[in-house]
DNA sequence: CACGTAAACGGAGTCGGACTCACCTTATGG
DNA sequence: CCATAAGGTGAGTCCGACTCCGTTTACGTG
């Protein structure tokens, strides 16, 4: 672990290509589904030694972070675009359905919403609040309009959903994860029977 | 990873003392909470060499896999007892809580059920199977009577509860896995608005 | 109660994979 | 075109899971 760039002063050319073709190599093997790729191997297809690696990313953990960051953001963008086209209570359920959908694209991404949503890794704390974030956004604009409960915070829905992300490569998943996500969504509109 | 024990012949009485305190060494270290506590550490602590430890477990996880499997057993028991003692719809809810309550006594523990209920690890086939069965039993008797859907299976709400258990450590965690299983349970409820 | 022997144990050693560091190469601004 | 700081390299370190084989011990038998 040592000093890293300093993310002052523009990085080099040479540098610059390098990081991404760390990135490159490293999204392709982690999407792909081989989520325990060794460093070497990465760097090796990025045409760059284990070394330049490390000096562009403190630990594997941070480069498997980076690799993901860009993913999630698309994801956490989705609310705002969704509240400008729908009801509140249909763009929160369109957003379930997308995360279920993102999960689907690799087993790589299911693995890192999953690791986003149900654990306590500090690596991704900065993900968990965003995504946090965008489902309060979605909750409060559903409650204002009176068709969703006003008891359910955004970080609580977030650990509801960590399990779907787990259930990539059984056998008809996407089916039984659109049914817990329907199941989460009946349960927090409003008018559902309340047992809190 | 070598030929272990074969499990006929009974074990001689050095064995089978060493295996005990091996096992509950390990039991210590994660429920603890140390889930990555080192294989020397556990056997020294169970007063042995790390050779002892392997001549009864294949591997780390072999070992980790049988400290809880005892907690799964009892899990699995539970909805048998309960269905005896109230109605499908408060036996499942009690279920449910009981499932929170578990994870709630030491951090292993929930870390192991999150990887039973979140995972496809192998390594769990065996208990995942088990807790989708006792959620079947309850979810059946709930949708006899009729006051359970009856298109969830166990292995469904299974995954879907699987969130709950990354919770732990977080300030104020058991409040809000209540409120996610409370939000589950109506979801389930038959006159819960259905979008399915 | 020896004693033979199969079972169990110990722990130094191997192996694999993440990470480092001392030295070399090269982009870049003056 | 040169000086120099930024960047790259990869053999080497470290650490932890797992193995191997020489030693010790439980226990059935004469």
């Amino acid at each position: 672990m040592e000093v890293l760039l300093p993310a002052s002063r523009p990085l080099r050319a040479d540098a610059r290509r390098n990081r991404e073709a760390l990135l490159s190599a490293a999204r392709q093997a982690f999407l792909g589904g081989d989520t325990d790729a060794h460093v070497e191997d990465i760097a090796r297809s990025a045409g760059v030694a284990v070394g330049t690696l490390y000096r562009h990313f403190e630990t594997r953990e941070a480069l498997i972070e980076e690799v993901y960051r860009k993913e999630v953001d698309d994801l956490c963008a989705a609310p705002g675009v969704l509240l400008d086209q729908h009801t509140p209570e249909e763009a929160l359920r369109r957003f379930l359905l997308l995360l279920v959908d993102h999960a689907a694209v690799g087993k790589g991404m299911s693995i890192v919403l999953e690791s986003i949503m149900a654990t306590d890794s500090p690596v991704f704390d900065d993900a968990r609040a965003r995504m946090a974030d965008a489902l309060s956004l979605l909750l409060e604009a559903g409650s204002a309009a009176g068709t969703v409960r006003d008891d359910v915070t955004g970080s609580t829905l977030l650990r509801a959903l960590g399990g779907i992300c787990g259930m990539r490569a059984t056998e008809g998943w996407l089916v039984e994860a659109r049914q817990i996500t329907a199941l989460l969504f009946d349960g927090l509109r409003h008018g559902a029977p309340q047992s809190l």
